[in-house]
Order: C-alpha cells, then structure tokens, then sequence
DNA sequence: GTGGTCTAGACCACC
DNA sequence: GTGGTCTAGACCACA
C-alpha cells in the first residue's frame, strides 16, 4: 500500500511529510483522529516508536493535537494547515528550480522540459486509457 | 561561497550530485582534474574523509577517474554524462510531480503554479534589475 | 476555573496536592464531604476514574475517608493534617532551595531574590488596586 | 555522584534542567563541550537515547549545537543563556509562590517562614563546622 | 569516537 | 486501547 522509503533520509521525517500531504489533501481533515500509534505503525511498516516520534514533531509544530488515552487529532486552526500548504508547496518549487538550475537549464529550459513532461505524461495515461493491461 | 547542506540527507550524495552538477555544466569538462581530496575539503567545508568517499563513489559509476598520484578526473566517455544528465532530470522531474500529486495538484494546477512562479520570479529579476542593493 | 496542568507529572498526583492545599486551607475543614467522583472530574476536567485513583491514594495516607454510598470526607483527625502541613511546606522549601542552588545562588542571593520578588508582587498589586481592570 | 531522579517526571526533562544548571553555573562555559552521549548516559545512570533526546531538545531551544562526529557544544550567544537564566529563576519562584498561596500562606507569612528555614539552615551549618562527623 | 536514527519490547498514566 | 517514556542494542554518517 505505502510506497517504499528513501533510505537516505530519516524515515520519520518522510513519514511527516507523508502525513502531512494527506492531511492537506483533506484524506485526514480538521478534527480528525490520526491513526493510533500502533496502527500507523503497521500502516507504514515501522515500529511505533518511529511514529511517536512523527506525532510529537507535528505537535510541536501544532498541524496535530495529542490527548493522552484517546488518540492524536488534526488542529482546527486553519491558518497552521494553510501556512503549511504555503510552505510546502514553496519549498517543492524552490527545490526544482535550484536543482535545475544548477544542471545548467534556463527558466525558459525547464518550462520547455516541464512541458514536454506533461505531454509525455498525458499520452501514457491515454494509451493505458485505451488499453487497460 | 558552497550553500550549506541538508543535515537530514547524507552530506555525500548531497556533494556527489552538486559535482555532477558541475560536471554536466560545464564548469568540469570531460578529461578536467578535479580539486585534490584536500582543496575539495576545504570548499565544501567537509572533512576530506567525506571528499574521498565522493570521489570513490563517482569512480565507482564511472562518472570519474582516479589516477593515483596525479588526481581524479572527469570522463571522456560522452555517454556516461549523457545517461547521467537524463537520470538526474528525470528523478528531479518525477520528485516534483509526484509530491505536488501528494499535495492533491492535478497537472494542470501544477502548471498554473509553475507558470505563476516563473512570474513571480522574473519579476523579482527585473526589480532587482532596476534597484541593485 | 482550575488552572491547567503540567502535563509533565501524572495529572492525579497534580489534583491531589491541590486537594491537600484545599483542606488545608480550610476550603474543606474537617469532616466536610468531598465532591462526589462525577463533581470533581468535571471541576478538574479529567476522567472520574483519575479522581477515584486520587480519593483512594488520599485515603491510603488517612487523608481522607471513603464511607461506601454516602461519599468521601476529611479526615477529623488534626494530627494527619498538621503532619501534612508541614510535609508539605518544607518540600516546598527544600525543592525551592536545592533548584536555587543549583542554578549557583548563595542563600543570601536567594533572600535578595525572594525580597525583590515580593517587592515587584506587592507593588504590581497596589497598581491594580488603584486602577483595578 | 549524580542525585537520584523523581519517578514523578520525565527523566530527560530532569537531566535537561541539571544540565542547564551547570551550565549556567558555568559548569560548562559557553562554547564547551558536553560530555559525549554515552558518557553523560554513565554519569547519569541512563541509557544514551534518553541522553540524546535532552541533547536535541537542548538544541532545539539553542541552548547547546551538536556537531556530527565532533560533539555538543554550549552556545557562545550569551544572550540565549541569560534569557535561560531569567525564565528557570523566575519559574523557580513563580511556582514556590503559588503553591505556598494555595497552602493559604500570605506573603508576609511566606517571608517568615522563609527566613526561619534560613536560620534553621545557617545553625547547622554552624553545628557542622563545630562537630563535622 | 560522536551524534542520529531505528527497532523491539517494556511500563505507566489516562480514557 | 492510546499516547509518552525508557531501555538495550544495532547501524550509519562524519571527523
């Protein structure tokens, strides 16, 4: 179910941004119980302790609220979820763009690549469109 | 002068792709030596232990050669940096459409925030074109 | 209405010192009833089964009484309490000075403290007695 | 060596306290290196985990800079420690005050108690020098 | 050797 | 059952 981790980045921090993303995709929404412990253990095929660690960092950085002996729970602040959104999306961009940069594309390359990216991608979802294996 | 590295990503593969950057710039041509595990050291601000593990990584993928006594330099084989500069595109490229998926963006809002960035961005440059600090 | 607690220390042991401090100011004298396990919960906000673990570590220290249907009361025996009061006051002190000491006070820094302390109290406390919000 | 612990509260909330102790005490100077992870988990009597979440909590507040394959390090910015300083003597006091007020000591009562444990304390200190055991 | 992460399993406080 | 802490022992990246 859960796609593999990149074994060069500690997996609890992948786990966050994991959750997060599912979190702003709205899977889990405001007020929302997060799966227990255990549970997101199994989930991910970690120990839970691993996911202790996860659920603290959102709580310090409040995307979630613990409440000892009933579970863990999305803030209904939305301005934290919205920051979060913000923030994310803009370090994915910036990333891009430095890395690119740094491969020696222009702005007008990556735009080019970006969109040729898109075409092949469109095309492969047709053909599975037409022919579903 | 060198950006500081992620602390959450080994400090290597973060050196080993930025000298692929370079290599694939330009800025280390195919045949050039590359800095001595020392002078590499001291411009990454790295233990040149970290050094010697990058260039022994990159010899390993063929990308460079060591000769002892003399240095490490980059390969003469065109196709090796070709294969090398499409695999780090296209892993930068699916990084980003896969975690902007993740953030619940189709392709095409992924587009409307690319192209509003380069916005964004160019109209940073011509700002800063106008008033240089 | 009751201030929060730390969630740093098991939330039973926090309600029964200010249980004790109650009765020993005399909010409950003795013989009075306690709040039924219900009332309480309420009042502190926590479980009723937290404030049972309470009466019943106050009872095994002759605290308090539980009469089986009819509800839980202070002790009438002077000495529990006057044993209580001073236990309590003097790991007040020992807990006060021990923590000043080790953060390198002498006794007499800690007393400049303390008279200085006192000083900001009292004067903030005539302020809000002239210009009471 | 080392004082035992309260069973009552976290043990890694405990040592970070001690230590912010010492260094504030100057135990550590700025700029020191603490004790490695396993030592301190020696010195302390606990396991090096426990060690290593006070470290990372230490440097989460920039009280402390962990540098990998070299140490942890007291911060030079002084200013990080005096605002330390302030917030652990003014909790110290905050907390002796409230809990003495809820065991119905007024201020003046409090002064005088306070004086008079300092006088108990003074006099065998004194008995001490005279008949040291 | 030093910090950082992960696991497996345990105990506790709270609901 | 649920979160929080602790242990013992392991592996890795870095100096």
């Amino acid at each position: 179910m859960e796609p593999e981790f990149d074994p060069n980045q500690p997996i609890y921090l992948q786990i966050m941004q994991r959750l997060c993303s599912k979190i702003l995709r709205g899977d889990y929404a405001p007020g929302d119980k997060l799966p227990s412990l255990v549970d997101a253990g199994l989930q991910f095929n970690v120990n839970h302790n691993t996911i202790a660690r996860v659920y603290m960092e959102l709580a310090r950085q409040c995307i979630v609220e613990a409440k000892r002996g009933e579970g863990t729970f999305v803030t209904e602040d939305r301005s934290v979820l919205e920051a979060l959104h913000h923030s994310m999306r803009d370090s994915l961009m910036e990333n891009f763009f430095t890395e690119m940069g740094r491969l020696g594309y222009s702005i007008e390359e990556m735009n080019a690549s970006f969109q040729e990216y898109i075409h092949r991608k469109s095309q492969a979802a047709n053909l599975s469109k037409e022919d579903p294996s």
